[in-house]
RNA sequence: GGCCUCAUGGCGGAAUUGGUAGACGCAAAGGACUUAAAAUCCUUUGGGAUUUAUUCCCGUCCCGGUUCGAGUCCGGGUGAGGCCA
């Protein structure tokens, strides 16, 4: 046997056998446990580049050890396939969006399918296939029916050039990435999601997911944001000759501090700002000039505080005659609470900014327990007691809370409320290239849902990508129609689903992708949750809390959350390059010429920007075809699995994929070298007379089982990888002398061989094979750890003196004290420590160390 | 600014969760084979000292603490990254 090792023809053979005998088909077969692990769809960009290869090898390395541990596994693929990608293809290279999309499609699964993925393609869905979108407008009727979905004004970024919506990454430096215009905030009727009335699930169920990292979790918690605190109603008193309000909300989370309540700040697009804009001139243009600047949490915490004063005056509901000012703030943001607070600058960094910067009043309530603060350049935060507030003096802040609100309520001018950071989910996009949304809008004003049986709502093939705007809205035949019911005109929603939407249920509908509903509930009866869900951390809050939202909304029984492991891959980043024009730059057409790089197709210049995540529109990305054309999938998946640990982030780099493809050459050569023994069958399990060689082989082949079993379980891949490194390191060196070496190495080779297939499946199964096997390796169970072999009957005692390794002895299992003492009798090194030294005591770990602790005599 | 991660040789990283720091791989150097190269195989590889040893000293970003014992736990700092529609 001296055939050479041919990546080429191994791997297009066993890909061509997997698919013949659709080894990967899943059927729901109740007899047997089942097991569904899904990696997050790709969107259809053109080709895969390394994070497909690093998120799809290590899903299916899970997916091929789940099947060897005999679990029915479920491992489907599909694509994520509406998007404005393909919208701005269709006009670049003149190509419809679909027949772009689907030109990707076949080109990134046959990509996949050279990876040697163990996916049941059966199941293959897109989700620009009317087949699907149809069903998600089925959905839509459905939540519409729920109330879950409602209409209101909200603000979108608006291209006055182009006559288009921008999303937030086509604004560059509040301009439009096209047209170069200023993007101006506009109001426009859009459709919600009613995501905030599952707050409070969603965030509970938190608790009860310890297959999520604690990191997801917590940025999920942080951003649905509750917190408990206190509505309360202010009297105003107004030098506004035509504006006279009677009363203002706010909302705090920190009612304790209300006698420390300096002045009052509302948000610039609070309703009372219309009027004040209509009574006072003077202010106008800093109002609007407050207005067009773009607020979010970051940019408020760091831009400086504004406030802009006005004629209001707010009454201290109890502290008589007390009069607060009103302002107009650029740090209050009208989603949250009522678009109101009050400012206590003694208890608030960014209200004592604020009264810093416009001389205001700062009264100190809370007195820290241990010291005195002087309030002179910072707010005080921490826990204390309060002071100079009436009934709540000497509470602490919690209890001040309890009886302030517990006051309020009394009076009538507040209650008790929770308040969540979360908003409704906006779903409406100004696009043609997603699900349509199967409303009308009749012509007596009427707004109807279109009856499932004319679903689906099908998008246009003819489009004019030229003309700008939503083509839809350009598309007459298809926008104009007439009402199923009344016969009256209607027009339809122009507005497609924002593509959270899509990925907002696939999961649900890979359980049964050709159900004429949106799926068939015994089969998510079977196959629901997903058992382990694996992604870039980059999906840790939109994508993952809209599925979980779907799923609860759904009422699915029995399937509360869609997905009971998460694992959140890191990402692989590369250089960004961009040319003297501006364009980004494949790495590929980049090369260096004495220390300068520059772009081999144009010959310009190239500066070198931050390692990012790789994605098609930065250019950054690397095509694993050369490698896999080089060297094999299999030295590319191994390649993959080796050196970093899976979670976290990685600056790619083609620098040691050498030695992953030696390690593919070194399995091939092992193999082969020894296929007189692993065919033999008169070599058999031989125990006895073993030789002590031949039990060491078995004893460590049995270590790395165990280790690599343990870290495939726990998602080090890295570590299983270095362990089969090991093991064949033992195997090359050992040498056979008799039967009992022979039946050593040939049930190690034979471990070998199942426990590499999850990562190099192809040469796993091609030796497999060798070996006059008829059956895919695949279906053949993973090895048990005979545990008699992991018992060791000696083993090494560190010796420490004060700590400090010494010595090591080697002694008996289970050796005690008095017996490990024996044996150090005579070690110098330890000797040389306790000479002229008292031994005050002796820390002893039995099979680990022993610890000799001394004072020196002096 | 807030929240959250992370920091170990020339490099990627390992360390049974408080018990031999640097597994395994890459890179590098030396050697074997070869007319030569590639490939393959063998050896060395954290820093330093010497009497070359079952030797000693230093060493896991910095300062301090807990402990018989800290890469691991606690406090403070420095640096890098992620998220904040």
């Amino acid at each position: 046997m001296s055939e050479k090792y041919n990546p080429r023809s191994i791997e297009s053979k066993w890909q061509s056998y997997w698919q013949e005998n659709k080894t990967f088909k899943s059927e729901l077969n109740k007899e047997k446990e089942k097991y569904y692990i899904l990696e997050m769809f790709p969107y259809p960009s053109g080709k895969i580049h390394m994070g497909h290869v690093r998120n799809y090898t290590l899903g299916d390395v899970i997916a091929r050890y789940k099947r060897a541990r005999g679990f029915n596994v479920m491992h489907p693929m599909g694509w994520d396939a509406f998007g404005l990608p393909a919208e701005n293809a269709a006009i670049e290279n003149n190509i419809s969006p679909s027949k772009w999309t689907y030109e990707n499609i076949n080109t990134m699964r046959s990509q996949l399918k050279s990876m040697g993925l163990s996916i049941d393609w059966n199941r293959e869905l897109a989700t620009c296939d009317k087949e699907y979108y149809h069903q998600q407008q089925k959905l839509f009727l459905q939540f519409y029916k729920q109330n879950l979905i409602y209409k209101k004004e909200s603000l979108v970024n608006w291209d006055p050039v182009e006559n288009t919506v921008l999303a937030n990454e086509q604004v560059i430096d509040g301009k439009g990435w096209r047209s170069g215009a200023d993007v101006e905030q506009k109001k426009l009727s859009q459709w919600f999601f009613k995501i905030t009335s599952h707050a409070n699930k969603l965030l509970e169920s938190l608790d009860e997911m310890p297959g999520w990292p604690e990191k997801v979790k917590t940025m999920q918690k942080n951003w649905i944001g509750r917190s408990i605190g206190c509505e309360i109603h202010f009297e105003i008193e107004s030098d506004y000759s035509q504006y006279k309000p009677e009363k203002l909300e706010i909302f705090t989370t920190r009612p304790d501090t209300i006698f420390g309540a300096t002045f009052i700040a509302i948000s610039p697009f609070h309703p009372f700002v219309d009027q004040i804009l209509k009574c006072d001139s003077d202010t106008a243009e800093e109002i609007k000039k407050l207005r067009s600047l773009k607020l979010n949490e970051e940019t408020i915490s760091k831009n400086e505080k504004i406030g802009i004063p006005t004629a209001l005056r707010i009454l201290h509901p109890f502290i008589k005659g007390k009069k607060l000012p009103l302002f107009i703030a650029n740090f209050i943001l009208m989603d949250y609470g009522t678009g109101a607070i009050y400012g206590c600058p003694a208890h608030d960094q960014r209200d004592f900014d604020f009264a810093k910067k416009y001389d205001l009043e700062i009264i100190e309530v809370i007195k820290p327990q241990d010291s005195d603060t002087s309030m002179e350049d910072e707010a005080y935060t921490g826990q204390g007691t309060l002071i100079n507030s009436s009934f709540l003096n000497g509470l602490n802040i919690d209890d001040a809370k309890d009886r302030i609100i517990n006051e309020i309520e009394k009076m009538h001018i507040g209650k008790k409320s929770i308040n969540y950071r979360l908003r409704d989910w906006g779903i409406s996009r100004q696009r043609y290239w997603g699900c349509p949304i199967p409303i009308m809008y009749r012509e007596d004003g009427e707004i109807i849902t279109v009856p499932e049986k004319n679903l689906p709502v099908k998008l246009p093939d003819e489009i004019d990508l030229n003309q700008s705007g939503n083509p839809l809205e350009n598309h007459p035949e298809w926008k104009y129609t007439t009402c199923p019911h009344t016969g009256m005109k209607a027009i339809r929603e122009t507005d497609t689903l924002d593509t959270f939407v899509d990925s907002a249920w696939y999961f649900l509908r890979f359980c049964s992708p050709k159900s004429e509903t949106p799926f068939d509930e015994n089969e998510i009866d079977y196959w629901m949750p997903v058992d382990q869900y694996v992604g870039g951390i980059e999906h840790a809050i939109l994508h993952l809390l809209y599925s979980r939202f779907f799923t609860k909304a759904l009422k699915i029984k029995k399937v509360n959350e869609p997905f009971k492991s998460l694992f959140t891959q890191g990402m692989v980043c590369h250089a960004t390059y961009k040319n003297k024009n501006g364009a980004w730059v494949f790495p590929s057409d980049v090369e260096e010429k004495d220390g300068k790089f520059y772009q081999v197709s144009s010959g310009l210049d190239v500066t070198i920007g931050a390692n990012e995540s790789m994605s098609k529109s930065k250019k950054n990305v690397i095509d694993p075809e050369e490698i896999i054309k080089n060297y094999g999938s299999d030295s590319a998946r191994w390649f993959m699995l080796s050196d970093s640990p899976p979670d976290r982030d990685i600056n790619w780099s083609d620098a040691g994929i050498h030695g992953s493809w030696r390690f593919c050459q070194k399995i091939w050569t092992t193999i082969t070298s020894n296929i007189d023994i692993l065919i033999d069958t008169n070599i058999n399990d031989e125990q006895e007379n073993q030789t002590a060689n031949a039990k060491t082989l078995l004893q460590r082949t049995y270590q790395s089982l165990d280790a690599v079993t343990k870290s495939i379980e726990s998602f080090q891949m890295n570590v299983g990888v270095a362990k089969i490194y090991e093991l064949i390191n033992h195997i090359s060196k050992f040498e056979v002398a008799d039967k009992t070496e022979k039946s050593a190495l040939k049930i190690s080779l034979k471990i070998l061989i199942r426990i590499i297939e999850p990562m190099i499946p192809h040469l796993a199964e091609e030796c497999w094979s060798l070996c006059g096997n008829k059956t895919s390796l695949s279906s053949e169970p993973w090895p048990n750890v005979d545990e008699s072999y992991l018992i060791e009957e000696t083993t090494k005692v560190v010796i420490q003196v004060n700590g400090k390794r010494r010595a090591e002895v080697e002694t008996q299992v289970g050796a005690n004290e008095e017996q490990v003492m024996a044996e150090i009798k005579n070690i110098k090194s330890v000797n040389d420590q306790i000479e002229h030294s008292t031994i005050i005591k002796k820390i002893f770990v039995p099979n680990k160390i022993l610890n000799i602790v001394i004072s020196k005599n002096e």
